[in-house]
Order: C-alpha cells, then sequence, then structure tokens
DNA sequence: TTGAAAGCGGTACCAT
DNA sequence: ATGGTACCGCTTTCAA
C-alpha cells in the first residue's frame, strides 16, 4: 500500500519545456529551494532580503507566476466567487454584475459568471460551481429549497440578492419592494389619484409579486377600489401593450403602477400615442427600479430606485463574513428604496 | 533527494470528515480502486458496466463531485475563459456578456469574468487571469503591444471583441465601423442633406476613432464641406451636450452622426427641446450599436446595428480553434453592421 | 478491466 | 531563515 520511492530524483525531469515556468524552475535558477520561492512569493512568509531578492529576479528573468489553481488545490480557498444571473438582463442586472465583481476584486477574489435562460432548471449549473470550489455565491435568482440544503450540505456560503431565501441557510440582501411600493401608492393617493391600474411582472418572479402585493396592501389599508390588474414580463414591450390593455378596460384609471421601469417607460410612450391621456395632468405613471433610462429626457420617471452599489457591497461583505466564519448564523439585510420624483406622475411630497 | 516512504498507507489518513467527499471516500465505499471512480467519471475510460454502477452509486449516497480544480490540475485544461469587460457598461456590453457565456457554457467551459473602470491599468488583471490558467480570453479592450506579447509568451490565445490587434497573435471579431458609418453618410447624402455635423466618442476608444474616421473619410469622397465635429464620451447626456453645442456653432447643419446609439438618444431628446428643429424634416440623426432603447417608441432611431449573436459565436469559435490548435494562425474576422430606418432620419432606400 | 503509483504545482509543517 | 517532504484530489501510464 505504501509507496514506493521514486526511481529518479525529481530535478532530472524538469528541463524548462514551452510550457509555462513553475516554481521548481524558478528555485533552480535562483540556487535556492523551492519551498523558499513559495515563501518569496507569500506576504507573511519569513525570507530573507537576499533570497527573496533572488527569487524575485529569477521569477522575472523566467516569467513566473504562482498557479493559483494548484494553490487553491492545498489552501482550500479559490478565491473564486460564483454570481448567478438571469440573461434576460433585466436592464439593471449589468450594474449589480459589475458592483459585485468590483466589491469582490477589491478582496482578492474573482468572479465565476454563470447566466441562465429564464425557465431554465439551474441544477446542473449549480453543481458546476461547486465542482470548481468557489468559496461563495451570490445568486440574484430564487433556488428551490433542495437547492438551498445543498449549499448547505456542501457547506458553500450563500447570498441571495433581491429575493427572500427559503431556508435558514441563505443570507440575503434585497429592498423592500412592498414598503417601497406601500410608499409610491401613497405618494400618488395623497396628490388626488383614486382609481389605480397595475402592470405587473413576470408570475415566475418572487420580486414582480412582493411589488404587486405592495400595491395591492396599500391600496386596501387606504380604502381604495381594487385596481385594475393586468400581465406583464418586465420588458418595455410589455408595458406598451399593457397600458392599452389596461385603459381599455379600466378608462377611469387616473395612476398606472408598473412593476419596474422598463415596463413604465413603455406605458409612458403608449400614454402618448392617442390613447386620449395627459401625463401627468389626467394620468399618472410610475415605475421600479431606477435605471438609467428613467432619467432621460423623453421620461423623467417617477420611481422607486434600488440602492445597487449599497445592495451589492453588502452582498458582498455578507458572503465574506460567512466564508471567513462558516459558523456565523444567516443575515438578511434590507434596504429601502429612494422614492424618485419625476413628471410622468403627480406625486405630493412625502415629508 | 529522494523521497522516503510514507510512514502510513494513505487510506488511514482519510477518515470522511466534514468536507467534500473525494474519490478515496467513493472507492472505498463501492469497495474498487481510486481509479476506477476516475474512469467511471470520465466518458472514455474503461469501466465494466457493474463497476460504473457502484461508483455511481457510492457517489450518490456521498454526494460526490469531481473537483474540476484538481483535474485541471493534472490535464493541464481549465475549462476556464476569461473575459475583460469595461465596467462602464456601454449599454451593449451585457449582451455581448451574456452571448459569450452561453457560447463558452455549451462548449463546456465558464467564464472568469473581469471588470476594469475606464483609464485604469489591466496589466495586473491579465496577471490574475494568467495564474488562473485560463484556456484562452476575449478582450473586449484595447490592449498594448507588450500585453498582447505576454500573451504569446504565456500561449494563452486570446481573441479581441471589436478591437484591431496590434500584433499578429491575436484573432479578432469585429464590424467593419469605417465601412458602416460610409454606408450610413451615404443613405444621409443621397436623402439630400449636405451639411454634417459629428458627435464623436471618446478618444480613448479604438471603435470610436474608427467610426469618426469612417464619416470623415466618406464625407471627402462625397465632396462634401468639412463637418463640424464635437467631442463626446458615449453617454446619453454628452449627446444631449453635444447637439447644443454642435447646433450652436454650426446652426446650418442638417445631419448629425453620432458614434454610438446612446449619445444620439441624447441628441434626440436635446433636438425636441426648445433647438427649433423638427426631426427628422429639418434634422436627421443617427447612431451606430443598435441596442435596444432605440426601438422605444419615443424614439425609433435610424442606426447601424451590430450583429452581436453572430459576434459572439466568431470569438467564441475562433477562440476554441485555437485552444485546441494552438500552432493555427491568428484570424481576423469582420462583420458588416446592418442599416436599420427609422423616424430619426431621413434616409435614401439603399438598394 | 483493474489497481498501484507517479505526478500536476503549489503550501505548510518539520527539523535543522 | 532554510530545505525536505507530505500532501491537496485528480488523471494517466503501466503491469497484472
Amino acid at each position: 500500500m505504501a509507496r514506493k520511492p521514486p526511481e529518479a530524483p525529481r530535478e532530472a525531469q524538469r528541463p524548462s519545456s514551452r510550457s509555462r515556468a513553475t516554481s521548481y524552475d524558478v528555485a533552480r535558477r535562483a540556487g535556492v529551494s523551492q519551498s523558499a520561492v513559495s515563501r518569496a512569493f507569500s506576504t507573511d512568509g519569513s525570507v530573507s532580503d537576499e533570497t527573496r531578492r533572488r527569487v524575485i529576479e529569477a521569477a522575472t528573468a523566467l516569467g513566473y507566476r504562482p498557479n493559483a489553481i494548484a494553490r487553491s488545490l492545498i489552501t482550500r480557498r479559490s478565491n473564486l466567487v460564483g454570481l448567478v444571473l438571469a440573461s434576460s438582463t433585466n436592464a439593471y442586472y449589468p450594474e449589480v454584475a459589475t458592483e459585485i465583481t468590483r466589491q469582490c476584486a477589491s478582496r482578492g477574489s474573482r468572479i465565476l459568471l454563470f447566466t441562465f435562460e429564464s425557465g431554465e432548471d439551474i441544477s446542473g449549473l449549480l453543481e458546476q460551481m461547486w465542482s470548481y470550489q468557489v468559496d461563495g455565491v451570490v445568486a440574484c435568482t430564487s433556488l428551490t429549497l433542495a437547492q438551498e440544503k445543498a449549499f448547505e450540505a456542501s457547506s458553500v456560503p450563500l447570498v441571495l440578492y433581491n429575493r427572500a431565501p427559503i431556508s435558514r441557510y441563505a443570507s440575503s440582501v434585497g429592498v423592500d419592494h412592498e414598503e417601497g411600493e406601500g410608499r409610491l401608492v401613497d405618494a400618488l393617493w395623497q396628490s388626488g389619484a383614486r382609481r389605480f391600474g397595475v402592470i405587473a411582472g413576470p408570475a415566475s418572479s418572487s420580486v414582480a409579486q412582493a411589488r404587486v402585493r405592495g400595491i395591492l396592501r396599500r391600496l386596501t389599508d387606504l380604502g381604495a377600489p381594487d385596481p385594475h390588474i393586468v400581465a406583464g414580463d418586465y420588458t418595455y414591450e410589455s408595458g406598451v401593450e399593457g397600458l392599452r390593455e389596461l385603459l381599455s378596460a379600466a378608462p377611469e384609471v387616473e395612476a398606472v403602477v408598473c412593476a419596474n421601469d422598463a415596463m413604465a417607460l413603455g406605458a409612458l410612450d403608449a400614454a402618448r400615442r392617442g390613447l386620449g391621456r395627459v401625463v401627468p395632468e389626467t394620468l399618472s405613471i410610475v415605475g421600479f427600479d431606477g435605471f438609467g433610462a428613467g432619467r432621460w429626457l423623453a421620461y423623467d420617471l417617477a420611481t422607486m430606485r434600488q440602492p445597487v452599489e449599497r445592495m451589492a457591497e453588502a452582498a458582498v461583505e455578507l458572503l465574506f463574513a460567512r466564508i471567513e466564519d462558516p459558523t456565523r448564523p444567516a443575515e438578511r439585510r434590507t434596504f429601502l428604496a429612494d422614492l424618485v420624483a419625476g413628471a410622468s406622475a403627480r406625486l405630493a411630497s412625502t415629508d
């Protein structure tokens, strides 16, 4: 069972081939041991200045770079963070991805990116991430209970972005969609709107559901008549179509609350095309997200802005807290959206 | 120098700990050798059906997944592709990233994502990619000659997206920006426009430069008077400001060519706000890129669309061609942009 | 087909 | 501070 001693010394097998230089090559050239090379490249290695100098010199000459793959095999730390995103770029996801990448980079970790089509089963994708030994995962999608449990079983820290975890294992960051929609409805109500319409988001999205729930609950609390609700799928086009459908079915509507900005922009454009409404005088339209296009001159959309930078920062912070201390309990951090006034709606001041 | 035999057999040290199961754990449970486990998980391993069955069974029970990191250490193939993107999301880069991720996934590779701020030196970033043993890199940014040479020295295949390589080592895919702008200018000219204005892109962007070059060359060929050029930075806001500046300096301008869509949308909005121009009757505005917002009802922007899906597909195809055969010479693949007519400009039909 | 053993390129513990 | 050596978890000869 025990290994036999090798027939030949290791050094004999390592001519400086065409491929990348290894620490052994550097060691030979610098006239030191391979361990010394390893130490010279680690921050806290105890090496004399002279040795370090010679190692660096040899390494530079050879174009040597430590192999992160080999390193992570022994350290059991890959410095890789998995990021799961729906490929249907919800217009504001790129910003999330960029922000998370930046935050991870500042902590010395790289992003392993996985995208999926809406409706696709992501189990295989998660398996792949695990096989790459990611230190942790940020997921911008809902997981099944089994999937969350699998993270727990593999003890891979998990942070959900803008989704409520099912299990107690996952941490999460997100905005309080219900609260935000509540404030938005309030502001519309106080400015005099009484008849509401809603353009909902995809039924599969928990975020969209929470937003609609927030709208309805607030309206109920205010004693408003039931709003007319039409379905949407988060796209600009569905906003256009949604408003047409809404106004033909319920022409009395004074305020339309859309489950995201893209649909609100579509609704806004539709309202200007022969629907006989003047925005915001006879029709208010609001969205949710706060991404760039809403601020364009053609729109000036009233909406709730998500504090993406702070959310991304929190997500990464929570993730690393658990990477560094796996016994630390999961945590949920909730942000409040900012009300952004705009010419697309009459809103009461909210002070 | 030779290794001494280990004191104890390897198996004795491997209790099934809290951490992930390894092929040894599976082997022990299945009553086979570790090699057998490895073979059972490789497509072409010669294993009997019975052995494979027992291995799979044990693996499932233990929740075993092969460690991709360890695998790539020995196979010298990480199945990792580096993707370098500017974080200033040029509105259409997310689509590029998604498309490239999808293409790589279908070939069994994962994306290691790196973003950088415009102006940041990316040398450190490239070093990190190399240390992760990426099989190849797709870069959506210009590299220095030294950087391209470094890729060659490390023999890591490199494909530039929408940039011309400096060295002979890098492959590239891109649209012919000059040709596209030429066709756009042609269509404007033939519809009667004679006095042109240009809103340029950032001086640091080779793409922006190529586009402006294409505009100017075509105008010269047509014998048009020199256009008035103002600077822009690819953002919507700089389009707004650019048009104001342009029309106050050169009120005679009949057609404005913008180096990208975002600026064209800004210019379009600016034109509608008290600049005394009617689009497209007294002012034509065109862009370049062809991303979603241009198709919104408020805009209907005339532009040149880049065939992003085909370009991403080509990029990945070229990359893998060189990964699989490193001796294969670099290749440059150029696509033609599609002319997209729209209400923002009077364009002659281009047949 | 199967198992034993030699690495892949590092890190970390061990004496020295 | 330094070198020797045992691994990390896998793939891949090589014999049997």
